[in-house]
DNA sequence: ATACTTGCAAATGATTTGCCAGTGT
DNA sequence: ACACTGGCAAATCATTTGCAAGTAT
């Protein structure tokens, strides 16, 4: 049996900021809540809060890996926890992005290694494409 | 046997401009033959010229298909030409980028669409991941 | 001649930085 | 107490838009 993903409790995410040093304030813990409650990669304005600070604190939760920003096409980046963070697939026919299920990623990573050698997680950059239900007009 | 990039001549692209009611003036033929040039995508600033008109220019140009852009990390986008641009990987780790191979391309288009019936060409945002040389430390 | 284009200035959107008052440890 | 943070203003970077003057057809 294989567990693909970390999902780490709020109060282990609290203790791994305090671990590296970094305090545990109410703008941090509004970002921290607001990455667990959420459905889909957030941006800083939807995470509320002052913008220069909900980035900064977004930057310093990247920074210890328990954080991850994704690129669903133009506009502003997303965030999510790292432990959510799998991979995407995103059509540019509908617009909408999905994550990639653990077999599905594991099965591209694997042929992307095959055909050229790269180990691509997908969790910066999705896989743009056609999705099947517009593939067929 | 199998053509798998149309490489259109000067001529060829200015008449196809023509023919969307483009007109061909200065700045146009500037941004043209600046990527007929180039050995990698460039980004706006490198065309040279007024940057407003450039990105209207290159605009107009990817609108009739015969430029594309590419997003290769963070800071502006990269133009090439349309039939320049198979498909993208990127080292994460030495921060290099490079065309896929029309048969690595293939190969993964393959997978992906049966991973996850996605049909997806890399050329909008590459893979992102460590490549080979990386990968050994 | 006329519509399409240019080039400059100014606007917009995303993200970053400087700074000082406020707060977690 | 003391260093780390928050919030506000202002700066920066990429890209877009408005507009009067210039030019391809």
């Amino acid at each position: 049996m294989l567990v693909h993903t970390t999902a780490r409790s709020r109060a282990a995410l609290l203790n791994t900021m305090r671990a590296h040093g970094l305090r545990v304030s109410t703008a941090r813990r509004r970002v921290l809540d607001g990455l667990l409650a959420a459905e889909h990669p957030l941006t800083a304005a939807e995470l509320g809060g002052d913008q220069a600070a909900t980035y900064r604190n977004l930057q310093a939760l990247e920074s210890i890996g328990i954080v991850r920003h994704v690129h669903f096409g133009h506009g502003p980046g997303r965030y999510v926890l790292a432990g959510r963070s799998g991979g995407w697939a995103t059509c540019e026919a509908c617009g909408r992005s999905r994550p990639l299920t653990p077999g599905t990623l594991e099965q591209i990573r694997c042929a992307v290694r095959d055909a050229c050698g790269f180990d691509a997680p997908f969790n910066h950059f999705p896989i743009v494409g056609r999705c099947p239900d517009c593939e067929l007009r």
